[in-house]
DNA sequence: ACCTGAACACCGTTCAAGT
DNA sequence: ACCTGAACACCGTTCAAGT
């Protein structure tokens, strides 16, 4: 009766973990997107009933703080030199370009500050540029979590909609154009900042925009580390 | 046979408007969080039926859309004084704490980029310290980029239950013990920055975190504005 | 110990029907 | 023009029951 057609079951032969779970997730955030993200469809990818995650998984928040430590995995860092600038800067365009390639890892990252093992590998590896700058414990942990907050947050924007519009078929450039001409068409008199740098503000945010911060950042914290050393 | 009972019917004596609905996202947004955000609850705030509401707002995107306009409309500016950095500074405290004050306000606006009136407005006001520092037109959108950036990364994390095991009752304060002594308890031969720095990363992070990292990126602005100037 | 069936209390959204 | 009733196709989560 069975044995045709049960292709999903017959890729598990061995009783679920909490990592194959993890895996499923991040698959299904790759292919599917955060919106679809949902224990049902996890289930579905494991050929199993969605009843059956609740035996290894508390919550979905939970399942999403696991999968958010997961998506850390893959962040690789350089070479050490005598550099700590360099260095940082290096680390930091790693982080974000690891990020923005897998789909919607802001949505998942955002707001969580976990101990995971790959959390806490990152943090040990990206905390190095800080120290060897020679700042204090403190100023070396807020330097980092500032640093941090800022890559995050571009992860976020660079990989968001922007609006409703975006998900009604829009491209994100067609969004920045759109909103290009209308900042360019208000009233000067009103709006003169907005409109002198509608182009600025505006134009496709690649990579350009991410560094342009981050040395701002980075120049801000060497003063600090110059005049404290 | 009615007449009695019918204290929300009697509160909407006129049609429904845009505006109604924003206001009563806004009400439920700070009542009961953004979990608990739903078309369904903000038509009960007004005394409707849900499908009523697709009359005036095509999706619950676009509401969320038209909130996050919204939510940027008490944010104040001080006056104008001729040191950039520190209107720059002022204006960006009083911008956090406008936002931490309101409930979740990090998760409606992380990753939306809109022309609402209030955000235009805000966008306006924001953009003149970084005009008044000389940068040109593509250094002074990038570098006000960078900040909004930096200050909605702060209010996501600052707003956030890092956690699925603080909506699980336990506050921020106890995570942060918690995460403190966790990395106080590595190996410090694995993790020697991770154990330095362990309270200076958990310690509570109010202002002071977020002026730390505000005033290097503020220094690091200041660099270029002086070197072009 | 681990998984399923079946249900509960929700969602966003649509659309014919009412006024 | 504006709102409702009723449905559709989903959700997360629980729990008795199966193996």
């Amino acid at each position: 009766m069975a044995g045709w057609n049960v292709p999903l079951e017959a890729r598990r032969k061995r009783t679920l973990t909490r990592t194959d779970i993890v895996q499923a997730a991040a698959r299904v955030l790759q292919r599917d997107g955060y919106e679809a993200l949902t224990i049902r469809r996890v289930a579905e990818d494991l050929g199993v009933k969605s009843a059956s995650l609740y035996w290894h998984v508390e919550t979905k928040e939970a399942l999403e703080d696991l999968l958010a430590d997961e998506l850390l995995a893959g962040v690789v860092f350089g070479e050490t030199t005598d550099d700590w600038r360099a260095d940082l800067r290096n680390d930091s365009l790693h982080f974000v370009r690891s990020l923005l390639a897998k789909r919607d890892a802001g949505r998942v990252l955002a707001g969580r500050l976990l101990a995971g093992p790959n959390t806490l590998r990152w943090m040990e590896a990206g905390l190095g540029p800080f120290r060897r700058a020679g700042l204090n414990a403190r100023d070396a942990a807020f330097a980092a979590h500032a640093v941090h907050i800022y890559m995050i947050g571009f992860v976020i924007f660079q990989g968001s909609d922007l609006s409703a519009e975006a998900r009604a078929g829009k491209s994100r450039g067609e969004i920045l154009d759109e909103t290009r001409g209308l900042f360019g068409s208000l009233p000067p008199a009103d709006y003169p900042n907005v409109t002198a740098l509608a182009h600025g503000l505006t134009i496709a945010d690649g990579e350009g925009r991410f560094l342009f911060g981050l040395d701002r950042l980075i120049a801000g914290i060497a003063d600090l580390a110059d005049a404290g050393g």
